[in-house]
RNA sequence: GGCGAAUUAGCUCAGCUGGUUAGAGCAGCGGAAUCAUAAUCCGUGUGUCCGGGGUUCGAGUCCCUGAUUCGCCA
């Protein structure tokens, strides 16, 4: 095979938060796809970097007081040591808030202003006058037009679930600051995908043979060809001041949308990293084969917008030749949530000590090629791990080893003629077999069928397993006549050993490390499956190369992120109000807690932007709050003791990561904190001192 | 609401263009072995293939319909 040159990117993380588990397996798909590419020789770039632009960032960071720059910092900070916790080898991590995204960035824009692909048309939209800032339909809310339910977003009823424009809603108002928001006009930018020469680009982009998995190719298709009302719209491309985010060239006031420069961040990364590694980018580029790895959700942008983009920039930029697409990862059967945070938290499991290659393992072994979601299941991920990797793998090395160590002085016997494989070894032999395998594992590998390629090598193990059983070393050990033969089943097993390593190392690159110190060999790269350690060879005493799962640790991994959110399951709907109620009514101190186990707590300051009595409950309260990052609604069972139209504007303080609990009228996600006599009088509802902003942390 | 996908053993999943007694891994159960961090080996699967109709000599596989779940669109 020729060597290939590869520019791989994943999905750009957005900077208002850290990793969650989706990220990490995103990651760890990648990274073993690359990782194989490099062991078979070819030569990759593997480049990503952190999304800072937008108006959540933005928002995020005003409510927390500190500058956007200075929040993505925070986030930026800690993604080195996360990724290096699960041995995701990045060569670069850049950002998209650089010199190198906004140079690219407005070039890209110009040159598709160039080639009239871009027009500007004056739109109405909601403005919050407040807050002196257009808001997107996420931040406005209000009463449903059809049904009446109030707090609906502004694009459609999750009651009645019709569909309307956020000017349809009646009493709108602006979740960032309450206000009513008024309908102003303003001029923005275009990105002409319904232009003819866009659709017939899209269209051989998306069918040239092998882009694209079937599942995707079969989506865009239905949005390219959309017809009437779905047909494809041009994309609005501008934003107005203020905004994070890259200045529109000769457009004052207007920056790029962060889903315009987002992409494009590959590309700065890539810059960068070239910039640190002294080569030319433009050349690096233009030679290399364009991959992205991407989950479902943004199928969108980068099979449509991106490839146009780049198309209509024209040189030095190029089109994709690949987008891998990858589904979400679901917990125990449920959804993961990145806002309410369940799910594992890929932090949580370092910070616990769980080897990163269990996980790296186990998601391997669930994934394919096709955009499926899969689901970590804890029973599984134990009985996985423990059994593919220790029971079988590890234990090869492990029960043969000591022979070689306490007869041989750790020395291996030659297997064949020559050290060749092919050349001396008999086809019936397991070292032939293992060895033929290679490239069928190699193939599946290839093609991101990481679930088949470790079945492959599991066959194998269990081959080499039998094949020690069968031979029985043991039995070997005991009589002096049969050395020799006791000698060969035990290099032949080690031997084994070490190819099994090589298809592993993809998925297992830190135990492939250990592996070699422990064979006494240079890396193993997979040209090495073709050949046998020599006569003589010298290899290490055994030491444990892997621990097993501990379900102890399965158990702290997903304890719940808060005491109070214990055992969610069997209570009354109205156990969650009645539980707020009561939260701090313990007659006794409670027994010591530790800082951290008050850390754990995600106490932050929230304004009250809504609140409406719950029809058909005597004591609950409907809670609109705004976190800063967001609003969450909350039902608190504070009716007695407020008015609701008392509570509008409040500020107060919200247990924001509080599991959420499912009521009758609706999801509570979170509670507020007040206090409350044994006996009344009353509840009085906790609040911070003036000057306090929704979103600070109370710690 | 429209379009689409999924639903196969306790768990995770294979089953291509319809064809003989529906498969794998893990778990479980029975046995063997004791080199190995109780790891390994052998044996063991009577599953309304989501429900209900239909086409066919024959359907997990095709068609219709219903349920559930999940997407996309509006």
């Amino acid at each position: 095979m020729s060597r290939r040159r590869l520019f791989v990117t994943t999905a750009l993380p957005y900077a208002n938060g850290s990793f969650h588990i989706g990220h990490i397996m995103e990651y760890i798909q990648a990274d073993i796809w690359v990782r194989f590419q490099r062991l078979c020789g070819h030569e990759v770039h593997f480049v990503c970097a952190d999304d800072a632009h937008g108006a959540p960032i933005m928002l995020k960071a005003e409510a927390e007081g500190v500058t956007a720059e200075q929040l993505v910092a925070r986030f930026a900070a800690e993604r080195p040591s996360h990724l290096q916790g699960f041995h995701i080898g990045f060569d670069n991590w850049h950002s998209t808030h650089s010199p190198e995204n906004t140079a690219l960035s407005q070039d890209i824009y110009r040159k598709l202003k160039a080639a009239g692909l871009v027009y500007s048309k004056a739109i109405e939209q909601f403005y919050d006058p407040l807050k002196g800032m257009f808001l997107a339909d996420r931040y406005i809310k209000g009463e449903c037009p059809k049904c009446g339910a109030k707090d609906q977003y502004g694009d459609a009823c999750e009651n009645c679930s019709s569909v309307y424009s956020p000017t349809e809603l009646r009493n709108p108002y602006s979740t960032l600051s309450g206000a009513k928001p008024v309908l102003k006009s303003s001029e923005h930018f275009f990105f002409k995908l319904s232009d003819p020469r866009c659709r017939q680009f899209l269209k051989g982009w998306l069918e040239h043979p092998g882009r694209l998995q079937p599942q995707v190719l079969n989506k865009a298709r239905e949005w390219l060809e959309g017809e009437g009302d779905k047909a494809l719209g041009d994309w609005d491309i501008s934003r107005d001041a203020p905004y994070f985010g890259i200045p529109i060239p000769d457009a004052p006031g207007k920056y790029l949308y962060c889903w315009v420069d987002a992409p494009i961040g590959y590309l700065a990364s890539l810059k960068n990293y070239c910039a640190k590694r002294n080569l030319d980018f433009e050349k690096t580029l233009n030679e290399s084969e364009q991959i992205h790895f991407i989950g479902k959700d943004i199928i969108y942008f980068h099979t449509l917008f991106w490839p146009a983009m780049l198309n209509f920039a024209g040189a030095p930029y190029k089109v994709p030749d690949h987008v891998y697409v990858h589904g979400f990862i679901g917990v125990s059967g449920e959804k993961m949530s990145k806002s309410r945070g369940t799910g594992v938290s890929p932090l949580r499991y370092l910070e616990i000590g769980m080897n990163p290659e269990w996980l790296r393992y186990y998601i391997a072994a669930k994934l394919n090629a096709n955009v499926e979601d899969l689901d970590f299941n804890p029973d599984d991920f134990l009985a996985r791990v423990n059994s593919d990797l220790v029971g079988k793998y590890v234990n090869i090395a492990s029960r043969c080893a000591p022979f070689l160590q306490r007869h041989f002085g750790g020395k291996l016997h030659s297997l064949a003629g020559t050290f060749e494989i092919g050349c001396g070894l008999r086809p019936d032999s397991l070292m032939y077999e293992l060895h033929t395998r290679a490239s069928a594992i190699a193939a599946l590998y290839d093609s991101r069928e990481f679930g088949k390629a470790l079945r492959e090598v599991m066959l194998l193990a269990d081959a080499v397993n039998h094949y020690v059983d069968e031979k029985k070393p043991w039995d070997l050990a005991k009589r002096p006549e049969d050395a020799e033969r006791l000698h060969v089943v035990c290099s032949v097993a080690i031997n084994a050993f070490r190819l099994l390593t090589v298809y592993l190392k993809p998925v297992l690159p830190d135990l492939a490390n250990a592996v070699e110190k422990f064979l006494r060999v240079t890396p193993l790269t997979w040209i090495d499956a073709e050949k046998l350690l020599p006569e003589g060879h010298q290899i290490d005493a055994f030491r444990h190369l892997m621990a097993r799962v501990d379900e102890k640790q399965l158990d702290a991994l997903f304890e719940p992120p808060a005491p109070t959110a214990a055992a969610p399951a069997a209570r009354s709907p109205q156990t969650h109000a009645e539980h707020q109620q009561h939260a701090a009514r313990e007659q006794a101190v409670s027994a010591a807690i530790t800082i951290d186990d008050f850390a754990r707590l995600d106490l932050r300051v929230a304004r009250i932007v809504e609140a409406e009595a719950v029809a058909g409950a005597d004591k609950l309260v409907r809670l609109t709050l705004d976190i800063g990052s967001g609003t969450r609604t909350v039902f608190a069972g504070i009716k007695a003791a407020y008015a609701p139209e008392a509570l509008r504007g409040r500020l107060t303080v919200m247990v924001t990561n509080l599991a959420p609990r499912k009521m009758r009228f609706g999801v509570s996600e979170g509670m507020i904190l007040a206090a409350s006599g044994d006996d009344g009088p009353g509840i009085f509802l906790v609040s911070p001192d003036s000057g306090a902003q929704p979103g600070m942390r109370v710690k």
